[in-house]
DNA sequence: CTGATACCGAACAAAGTGTTCTATATCGAA
DNA sequence: TTCGATATAGAACACTTTGTTCGGTATCAG
């Protein structure tokens, strides 16, 4: 990729996260971000369609980075032969507690909305390889949809609430979750 | 109040509902509104002060029928002297129900966010006096925000699933909610 | 009946959007 | 280093949307 395009998405993602913090998403127009960045009007839709394209890439990029296998670390799997869900989401945790700085301004209002949307996504594919037959008693499609929305939201709990580690979170995660068979 | 406000109202109320079955919120402008209401420009801006404001007023309208006490039914408690949380939450999803072709439409994309955030506002009224010490092992402002989301997501996930019923529904709920302590 | 008030509709300034154009600067490859 | 390709700056453009103002008209409540 030509270093001036890269130089460019890179100005932009930094002015509109640092926008981001400040004020809502949609509050925030085109105009003020590439006046922060310091680039040219035409320049900005050269790289993005519109500013829900721009969200969309900046997720795009973040999730890219979070969801990263660690370096030649292949899925684990316990004794019993089944993945090691613990071991990745606390992984995945790590990752978006580097992000936070960029995550945080993003999970406040509407934009939030489309990044827990993708995040869910991405998440459906961690979980609904490793889910087993561990509660009979709920249709399949809400207990998965029921673990991706718990882990999302408890990572947008969590960015609120610095002071806890990705390894307590996890607990806090798979404490919570309805995982274990009903009693 | 005026018939002509509460006429007016309401056809903002309807216009408004109707066009989120179609398309995004933020996509809809002001203009397509009140055409659709059939009022005039000047009118609009009376009754509410922005787009924003008027999907507020709303989500306050719905939660008022959703949240109203049933006629003459105190809050009941079972033998040991805890509140009815199944109840009232059975209670709650009925109404819900009922106003499922206003909230559909609004659930989808961005002002679902905005509706999320009203309701899990009412429900942490809800369940905060009910969350007695079951959970010793997490943070009790974890419990309760997760409690809310989890609601608040299952009803979500529930208007788009028309097949169940309120006491299904329920009972998903209170299978995978966190209440019953860690066994 | 009558005073109050809600409505209509047009006009308006201001701001934002997305496109197009030309000139300039920078890139990557030979 | 050279050179063709391409990314950018910046201005101009038509267009949409927003929120306000105002005088005239219709409808309300008492």
């Amino acid at each position: 990729m030509d270093r001036r395009q890269l130089k460019t998405r890179q100005a932009v993602f930094e002015a509109f996260t640092a926008l981001l913090e400040t004020k809502s998403y949609g509050s925030i127009s085109v105009q003020e971000i590439i006046d922060r960045a310091n680039i040219g009007r035409s320049t900005f839709y050269a790289h993005f369609e519109t500013k829900d394209d721009l969200l969309r890439a900046l997720c795009g990029e973040i999730f890219d980075h979070v969801f990263s296998p660690e370096l030649g670390r292949e899925p684990t799997h316990d004794f019993s032969g089944r993945r090691d869900l613990k071991g990745e989401i606390t992984h995945i945790l790590y990752h978006l507690g580097e992000s936070r700085s960029y995550i945080r301004g993003i999970l406040r209002r509407e934009s939030g909305e489309l990044f827990m949307r993708y995040f869910r996504e991405r998440l459906e594919g961690v979980f609904g390889g490793a889910l087993g037959e561990d509660r009979p008693d709920l249709p399949r499609e809400y207990l998965l949809r029921h673990l991706t929305w718990d882990l999302a939201e408890t990572v947008r709990w969590w960015m609120d609430h610095e002071r806890y580690t990705p390894e307590e979170v996890s607990r806090f995660f798979f404490a919570a979750a309805p995982l274990e068979p009903e009693a």
